[in-house]
RNA sequence: GCUCCCGUAGCUCAGUUGGAUAGAGCGUUCGCCUCCUAAGCGAAAGGCCGCGCGUUCGAAUCGCGCCGGGAGCACCA
């Protein structure tokens, strides 16, 4: 019995007692960890409820304490319970058996079970997430939102689910068309040129993306004063939209490389995709006409035929009261029958849950190391790749997509649930999370000239098209050089491949953890000193606390891997639990053994900062325990096996949550 | 004007089903490498949990009202 089916146990004989004793029916009973270990494993603050629920019921004044006595026999019946006391005003602590556990943990399967079914009857879900317009390198802050995306996706594939996982391209949008017009008109550059400069940046070890980065800080610049220039957007929006023709063909290149560079920038931080769709399939597959004309079926959208919005096919948000300046509906097609980015957002959201009836064709983009492969969308039916696996009819999508975007999903998600009620609202889950913005001073370091006005605030939001923000793989060759220096000072033995590996691995545990220790609604304010610090609560102190518990196993002696807990005799162990530092040790196990829970608790919160904290404090507690018990070098056998058990425990759950925030362990660091 | 988010230690943040003495990291001060990796461990100092009222046996957590900060409410994406 795992501790998740022991607390669902002790739920259970709680609730069949309050039925049974006070003729009191629970639907759902709270359960804490005590404070301090010496007050138990679990505890139930049910009795206050309960004395509550009987005076309602009779009328009776009743003692919490004098009920907790009477839980208290009933719960101590469950076997791995060791002993119940009711404390304070009445809280009911749950002490389990300790030995017991300690030989069960020691052979349980490793948890949890991080490769996820792959049964295609099993229900799948989607996670959407990076979003970065493929017209520039991403910056810090499309990495929190893969990051999040990802670390989410690891959770769900923990609790076993199947999970698809895709990053929408938008390859129609202004911001494309803006890095075009830079390549056409700013630098006079045909496709064939285009395609010269690219294999000229790969000779110089450049990269792509980090020049269209530049150039579209450019076009934004020149549309300030160049008037001319920026009346050709809407012409090359056009001809980008329509495809089949040079504009179209350059753009798509441009589109292709910035997102093979995004996809090499996340598969450094651990991150990988199944599917790639494009906003030109949802046009040229008229996914939007035929979600269009459901809509207009189900009467969730009307035709304006009078006032601002004339001509306009409009979705009624009830939640929103419109005035004056702002209308409450929602404009789904533009009087001149273009439809809006909401509207194609629906559309792809209805065939992310299976509900339009339509799909892509396919067309393979990319094969990682390990033979995972990456799905692009095609319109093309005849030239569709062979092999594809089935994508879309989800069960839930999650889409990872920043606060400012609340409004926009809610139309979204209203609008798919008002068309197919069966799906409902729970379908669509919206992801959100605040920016990441830069200090003031931040943005100086970057080189930035700063406003008065600026200086005041208290952040600056990045900005694509100022080219105001910290790039991603500018940030982790940071770090990966400062890991570097850190690990050729303390280990000068280790080969360049290795040191080179290992400061990866540690760059990359800093800054997922970063990005992970902050909660979704917590606007990150980004400080170069903070995020580049590799001590205190950080992932590299998970990380190191990992690597510390690895090399006691690594010098073992043959006879103890070979030894097996429960050899030792359940009273041994009781012993050792018993004795002066007994709580101590336990409560390092114990807290190990709580991560299944963490990540349930994560998974039903959609919050992966739930996991990190808990990390951090497991990697805490194991630093403790590994400074305060001589594990190799203890005496008394008995304790030294059981000190081996709970480090051993330890040291398995340490690793697969930091797996499950794709956070690796280095062999030394 | 309306909707949503935030306000907790000097700084940055946890504290999400209401529970026991409100926590962590950084920073400051002081200790700990003859001993499984000091990217570590320990100790000290530091709090009207924005303010007020209410609900409750019990409120940082729930409700209402203020104050302060942020985001959104486009025929942009």
């Amino acid at each position: 019995m795992n501790l998740l089916q022991l607390q669902e146990n002790l739920r259970e004989a709680v609730i069949a007692t309050a039925r049974s004793e006070f003729n009191v029916e629970l639907e759902t009973v709270a359960s804490e960890v005590p404070p301090k270990i010496e007050l138990g494993d679990a505890a139930f603050p049910v009795a206050f409820e309960l004395a509550k629920r009987i005076k309602q019921q009779s009328g009776e004044k009743s003692n919490p304490r004098q009920i907790a006595e009477r839980l208290k026999s009933a719960i101590e019946k469950i076997e791995a319970v060791e002993r119940v006391e009711v404390a304070g005003a009445g809280y009911l602590n749950v002490f389990f058996n300790r030995a017991a556990f300690l030989i069960e943990s020691a052979n349980a399967a490793p948890l949890p079970k991080l490769n996820a079914s792959d049964d295609e009857s099993s229900p799948k879900v989607c996670v959407e997430h990076t979003s970065v317009n493929p017209n520039k390198a991403a910056h810090i802050g499309h990495v929190r939102n893969a990051v999040l995306g990802d670390t989410f996706i690891r959770i769900l594939r923990a609790s076993g689910k199947r999970v698809e996982v895709q990053y929408y391209i938008d390859n129609t949008g202004v911001q494309v068309a803006d890095v075009v017009i830079g390549f056409v008109y700013l630098e006079n550059m045909s496709l064939a040129d285009i395609k010269e400069l690219n294999e000229k940046l790969i000779r110089e070890n450049k990269t792509f993306d980090f020049y269209c980065w530049d150039l579209y800080a450019r076009v934004g610049q020149a549309y300030q004063t160049d008037e001319n220039l920026k009346a050709k957007r809407g012409e090359v929006l056009h001809l980008i939209e329509e495809g089949n023709n040079p504009t179209a063909e350059l753009a798509d290149y441009v589109v292709t490389r910035n997102v093979e560079c995004i996809v090499a920038t996340m598969e450094r931080f651990g991150i990988s995709y199944d599917l790639l769709p494009r906003e030109s399939e949802i046009l040229h597959l008229h996914f939007w006409t035929r979600a269009f004309e459901e809509m207009q079926r189900r009467d969730v959208i009307k035709l304006e035929t009078s006032g601002k919005n004339a001509g306009c096919w409009v979705m009624p948000i009830d939640s929103h009261s419109g005035n004056d300046e702002h209308e409450a509906d929602k404009i789904l097609v533009r009087s001149n029958g273009t439809v809006t980015y909401t509207g194609k957002d629906t559309a792809y959201q209805m065939w992310k849950l299976g509900l339009l009836g339509l799909d892509f064709y396919y067309n393979l983009f990319h094969t990682y190391g390990d033979g995972k492969k990456i799905w692009i969308t095609t319109a093309d039916a005849i030239q569709q790749d062979a092999g594809v696996p089935k994508f879309g009819n989800n069960e839930t999508v999650y889409n990872v997509i920043d606060s400012r975007q609340s409004y926009p999903q809610e139309v979204v998600k209203k609008g798919v649930a008002t068309i197919f009620p069966e799906k409902g609202e729970a379908a669509s889950v919206h992801l959100s999370y605040e920016m990441v913005a830069l200090s003031p001073s931040a943005a100086q370091e970057l080189g930035f000239e700063i406003s008065e006005e600026d200086k005041q605030k208290s952040f600056i939001e990045m900005s694509g098209r100022k080219g105001l923000g910290v790039k991603a793989d500018d940030l982790l060759n940071r770090l990966e050089a400062n890991a570097l220096a850190e690990v050729e000072k303390r280990h000068a033995d280790l080969s360049d491949e290795e040191k080179r590996k290992t400061a990866h691995i540690i760059a990359v545990g800093a800054l997922r953890y970063f990005l992970l220790k902050f909660t979704r609604n917590t606007v990150i304010i980004f400080d170069f000193k903070e995020a580049l610090s590799f001590e205190g609560e950080t992932g590299v102190f998970c990380q190191y606390s990992a690597v510390r518990a690895n090399s006691i196993f690594r010098k073992l002696n043959e006879p103890d891997s070979a030894f097996k807990i429960q050899d030792l005799g359940l009273e041994k162990i009781a012993e050792i639990f018993n004795a002066e530092d007994g709580n101590d040790i336990w409560s390092m196990a114990i807290l190990a053994a709580r991560l299944e829970e963490t990540i349930v608790q994560a998974a039903n919160a959609n919050e992966p900062a739930i996991l990190a904290k808990y990390t951090f404090n497991l990697a805490k507690a194991f630093n403790l325990f590994y400074h305060n018990h001589k594990i190799i070098h203890e005496e008394n056998e008995a304790k030294r096996q059981v000190l081996i058990a709970v480090a051993d425990l330890t040291r398995r759950n340490l690793t697969a949550a930091l797996d499950c925030l794709g956070i690796e362990v280095p062999e030394r660091m």
